[in-house]
DNA sequence: CCTTGACCCTCCAGTGACTGGAAGGCCCAT
DNA sequence: ATGGGCCTTCCAGTCACTGGAGGGTCAAGG
């Protein structure tokens, strides 16, 4: 089938495929016209690129995920380590992301947001550590 | 001061500092030699900058916190959008992250991540909906 | 005076994962 | 034969830097 119908099917950009077939990662047959001609097998491995992306792997990781996938034989704990490596990327983007908020928030909570200059925001961004480090 | 100093000072790469200063952030002087010649102000507003930015707003928002703190005529208010707009960026990547999360988990969870090739994160990756779609 | 090494300069290229657009070829229906 | 929709390649841009090449400047030590 032809890039459109497949980046519909694997809910991707057509964008989308040319790139992963520039980077190697699914690389279809052409047609005599020249066309990239997707397979059943093509569409797959783009629906489970569609969703580890989905998911936050990167493209190595991806990359890495489908040959897992190809390759039927290998054990199941690679997978399971990188999945669990990905939690704990995911854990630490949401300690951090807290620790963001919460700063932001009492920010935020600190400052009147009416007509006079002076705001604690721009006070605390201006002054770092605001006075601890003087 | 020269760059090498400035950039110590602000906890930012001297890298980072001529960037800022092509992208019309913060220009400093230079000195005869060519040299950048960084006053206190602009280690002021680097520093400012750096805060700025690992409290996670863009460039862009960058450029608007600091014209809204060079110019102390305007409004808290202005600010004050500016970082509840943040804080309603970061909520939802912080819903989307967890999302994220419990999904990896619960495949990792059902994973036995032992040597036999059957493996349930790759058969979810595989099967999108799994087979509520066939 | 010369050298060494730390610092500084500009300019160019690369990152990740696409995205947008120009310029042109192919296919099908009218 | 013409129009519109698909497809192709190639190039440039995104964001916020980061790395490196190739060279200039400065202060200290021999």
């Amino acid at each position: 089938m032809n890039i459109g119908q497949a980046a519909e099917r694997a809910g991707l950009p057509v964008k989308t495929l040319r790139y992963y077939e520039e980077i190697g990662l699914v690389a279809p047959d052409r047609q005599p016209n020249g066309y990239r001609d997707y397979g059943e097998a093509d569409v797959h491995k783009l629906r489970f690129l569609q969703r580890a992306r989905g998911l936050g792997f990167s493209i190595e990781d991806c990359r890495a995920l489908l040959s897992l996938y190809e390759d039927r034989n290998r054990a199941s704990a690679d997978v399971k380590r990188l999945a669990l490596a990905r939690i704990d990327d995911i854990d630490r983007k949401l300690e951090e992301l807290k620790g963001l908020r919460a700063t932001l928030d009492s920010l935020a909570r600190a400052c009147r947001g009416n007509e006079r200059p002076d705001c604690p925001i721009l006070e605390d961004l201006a002054g770092g550590n605001s006075r601890s480090d003087r």
